[in-house]
DNA sequence: TTGACACCTTAACGCCGTTAAGGGCACCCT
DNA sequence: AGGGTGCCCTTAACGGCGTTAAGGTGTCAA
């Protein structure tokens, strides 16, 4: 008679489950039963643990930040040019990581203030180097926004590092805009080496901020 | 007897009443029954029209883009910051016409080469400037990804202009943050003023691509 | 021993996107 | 005039979704 018990469940066991299925399935495939399968358990369970689905997901972008501010190595001498690069590379790495991860992740909000420790660091960074408390918030906030789109774009492309969607062919996108010679040469400088093109807007933006400051 | 026959459906009369109606109740409350109902139809008539519910979603992407084109005043002697500015600025404005409208159009894809009219006068603009053909993707896209990021943030917290989604209130933030004094003043550089912000954002990106291009 | 509480199940509801099958109407060919 | 053809739509139904209601089971304290 086996009697082996599950361990009762609890919101990080879940979180981490479904941020495990999401990789295998997509944003689109993550339902409450499939989840539930995953935990061995019925999809009404899971309300034992969340309000709904949209607290599930929001602890799952909760625990994608944690894991990005555990894998970015920041320190509390960075400049504010080291600081601006690695937490949005560590941003669009922890996006990268999962399958539509940056749309979960801008769909939702945080749950409790995990992430105020390091943003309360980085804008401790800018105001110690000369920014005024309007000038962090506005460098980090636009490479933000910056971040999010890019890997939103990218992500539609390549859902994962290595998978390609159909339908972006680059030869096919050229021959359908050959009467737009220049957009079908820009092709392959959009849905291409997208590590390289995000570096570059990236350092468009630290020029601009350095520029508007006066701080290098 | 009321012979009155409703006029035949067509893409365009189909994806105008969804964006219509987008506004009216969400990306969420978007069915197909819903769009249908609004057009005096049955939900399967719009498998007629459309293949799926995606590709109902990239006509109405597409109608947006088209709008926005329709309210830009591109002007052919623009130099590339009139052109940069006026296209992101005529961007932001149109996806803030609809409901979740960053959402629905980050998450869809063009149908036709309608906007490629668009993008080939804007990167001839920037190489007649100067600019390679690779400078001008990067500094276009560099924007584009911004202005998406941007609005996806700013629609998260006011999803129609005037309207503020609940949960976002800023004293409260504030108290929650008391441990976090450079955070917790931040919110007032955050969640208001998305105009001036998007525009300050803009503006970093601008002083950016100068510096890094050498073109005034 | 009993009661309370944490955690989960079973059953069901209303809604979703989508498909299969077929009906009506306009038009064309003979 | 009559019969076919193809467009545009309806009716009916399917499987699956998020979610709720109600109730069961095990653990632990009184």
């Amino acid at each position: 008679m086996s009697t082996e018990r599950r361990a009762p469940l609890d919101r990080t066991r879940v979180a981490d489950t479904a941020l495990r299925l999401l990789n295998e399935v997509g944003l689109e495939g993550l339902t409450l039963r499939a989840i539930a399968r995953e935990l061995d358990v019925k999809a009404p369970a899971l309300y034992w643990h969340f309000k709904d689905k949209q607290a599930l997901l929001d602890e799952m972008a909760t625990e994608m930040y944690r894991r990005m501010v555990a894998g970015a190595a920041l320190d509390p001498a960075d400049t504010w040019r080291d600081r601006l690069l690695k937490t949005n590379r560590g941003l669009r790495a922890a996006l990268l990581g999962y399958r539509d991860g940056a749309r979960v992740f801008s769909g939702s909000r945080f749950t409790g203030l995990d992430h105020a420790h390091e943003m309360e660091e980085t804008l401790r960074v800018f105001t110690d180097a000369g920014f005024t408390l309007a000038q962090a918030v506005r460098a980090t906030r636009t490479a933000y926004a910056y971040t999010i789109g890019f890997v939103i774009e990218e992500q539609g492309v390549t859902p994962l590092p290595g998978e390609r969607r159909e339908g972006y062919d680059l030869d096919e996108r050229a021959r359908r805009m050959a009467d737009f010679p220049l957009s079908a040469a820009a092709g392959a400088e959009i849905f291409q080496d997208y590590d390289t093109h995000f570096e570059e807007g990236l350092d468009l933006l630290l020029a601009g901020i350095e520029a508007r400051s006066g701080i290098a």
